[in-house]
DNA sequence: CTGAAAGCGCTTACAG
DNA sequence: CTGAAAGCGCTTACAG
């Protein structure tokens, strides 16, 4: 049904004028003309509007579909509609934390004829600046800032400016992953308890009888890092247990370091029964020092995660986790961006998940 | 730096004629009349065209901060350039998978100025229809449609007319994680092998001294499972070894009825010494059922996965897999998206990952 | 180097 | 129910 060549488009054979090229190759005006309606008519129809007489709009309607013609919503967004896309701002697009939650809102978006960006910023502030610029010429309608950030001042200002700058084409800016900023309302966020899910680790160790509980995560700086490690501090206080700073080994978020962390640990003589990990994958990282030391989890060590990725409950022992509810937030940031005047700070709570590798600990 | 009130936008204090409502806050002209110049040269500036005075410039780019200016790109693409965004079409955005997937592509696009737009489908061919109007309607630069499509005729019809409408407003249409059209070349693909990959699980099997060697896989009809089980195929036959329908276990693709169809292979008394997975999580599935019988791996049965998902080197036994190029597919589709006069046909290579849970058969 | 004007493709009061 | 016209915010030949 697709007709490349239609005749001289304005009637008029020579026009010497300005104007750039055509971008689509049939426009509205094509279509009136061949349905010997004005474009206004035309125009309501692919509007939807009512108020249109409904011969006039089949003919409309198959002048379109002979012409292979679509809307250009470029054009029919000048007018005021805007585009009704989402902007999803990411870090880095890895694993299936990423997947779960960008698919919470996708599942929100669609349904509201949104379409979803997904930008990630490698961790550079240039580029998050570019970015928020970017999005404002497009006109995005939301900007979904998505997973830990810089935990600094620096970063609420750098924040709250693009709140501002983002407010100006009316689009909300929130916070998906990530608590509110301290001391500021303004920007709403959807987040799950990540301090109240390592809390209740600690709770689940220590209710087995754990007493020299070690913990093992990101370095400071980041809300995700600072957030889990302040939920270990808190579970410790909660049952009279004494924060040993020995106890608290730093590494980033692979198994490789976790591994040498977790060794080093275990040769250094300070003792411990139990590892509260950052994340699975660093728990992962702890099992394979353990293994190579030959300690037994969970009879010699527990061992716990956190974020429940897949597969974990297939690891020998199976993992102790826990289970945020990523596609929730997901969901609830997105419907926060769909209405901003609802907005406010979602917490979802997390869940642990008991599996094989946490178990009493060993007589001493 | 933000002034929300400007004073009156023309100059003359009323006007009743139609027009609707302003987008943005501020617009060209609005630069251009604080600048003291025309829209023409304010435009030129942001174009960064070079037939502009240095002092011209400063000015109307310091009228532009103080008035939070940022170009309408809605606006400056219906002038020709278009909007620079690229759409990723999945049928789910799950796992791993997908992430690697998108990060390729995403590495490609951003360094070019594109947008990646995120859009699933679940499957629904209505919704694909949909999508592909809306993506031509936003006049999308490049539609990439990733990974397992029906295989069949209809499903080839469907492709090639949405390639035809994307065409017209000059999208190349490419498959990402596909293999091409049987019998049409007009639409690119960046691929991997993946029958090629089954068959070096089998040569590897076959290598270990395994003959009785069983596949699980999900149902025909859709590329992946098409052509890993032909992969599986050309395997047995490239080394003289029958084809035994009995030997083909029909599953989808979840831990839990992998589980149970490998639970019922072994109940049906039907020997084999070695199960050739679709993907790991079926592996897993097979793993577990093979676990609950009491059959060690890979001493009674060796298990190969496909995909490599992150953990699967840290079950126990770790597991053998086929690790394919997810990433690099990603590139190499963004990279014809974003030269079409180079399309063609990408075909990278997967790689074997042997690890654990394959082994020699058992004597006898 | 700069400006006035026409145009991109659509929408929407206004007036039948 | 339908059309003529003005406008959305920008760009780009054309003419200085």
């Amino acid at each position: 049904m697709h007709v490349s060549d239609h005749e001289d488009r304005d009637g008029s054979a020579t026009r010497a004028r300005p104007g750039p090229a055509r971008i689509g190759s049939v426009n509205l005006r094509d279509v009136a003309k061949r349905a010997g309606v004005s474009p206004a008519t035309a125009s309501r129809v692919f509007a939807g509007a009512k108020g249109v007489q409904a011969s006039t709009r089949e003919r409309v309607l198959s002048a379109a579909d002979e012409l292979g013609y679509v809307v250009n919503g470029l054009a029919r967004s000048m007018t005021g509609r805007g585009l009704r896309t989402m902007a999803f701002v990411v870090r880095e697009m890895i694993g299936p934390t990423f997947a779960a939650l960008a698919a919470g809102v996708e599942s929100r978006a669609t349904p509201n004829g949104y379409l979803l960006m997904i930008c990630t910023t490698h961790g550079a502030r240039a580029r998050a600046r570019e970015l928020v610029k970017t999005l404002r010429e497009q006109r995005t309608a939301a900007v979904l800032l998505v997973g830990s950030t810089e935990n600094d001042d620096a970063f609420a200002e750098t924040a709250l400016e693009y709140a501002r700058s983002l407010a100006d084409i009316d689009a909300p800016l929130v916070f998906c992953g990530r608590p509110p900023l301290t001391g500021h309302d303004e920007i709403p966020s959807a987040d799950y308890d990540q301090g109240g899910g390592v809390r209740s680790v600690v709770d689940h160790l220590v209710s087995l009888g754990h007493r020299r509980i070690a913990y093992v995560g990101g370095a400071p700086g980041m809300t995700t890092p600072d957030l889990r490690l302040s939920g270990y501090r808190d579970g410790l206080a909660a049952h009279g247990l004494e924060f040993d700073p020995r106890l608290v080994l730093e590494t980033t978020n692979y198994e490789d370091p976790a591994e040498a962390a977790v060794g080093k640990l275990l040769q250094s003589g300070v003792t411990a029964t139990a590892l509260v990990c950052m994340t699975d994958v660093i728990a992962i990282g702890a099992m394979r020092a353990l293994r190579a030391a030959r300690i037994s989890i969970p009879d010699m060590m527990s061992v716990v995660g956190f974020d429940d990725v897949p597969m974990v409950g297939d690891l020998t022992p199976a993992l102790t986790t826990v289970h945020p509810p990523f596609y929730e937030v997901g969901v609830a940031a997105a419907e926060i961006a769909l209405s901003p005047e609802h907005a406010g700070h979602v917490l979802l709570e997390p869940r642990l998940v008991v599996r094989g590798s946490t178990g009493a600990p060993p007589l001493s």
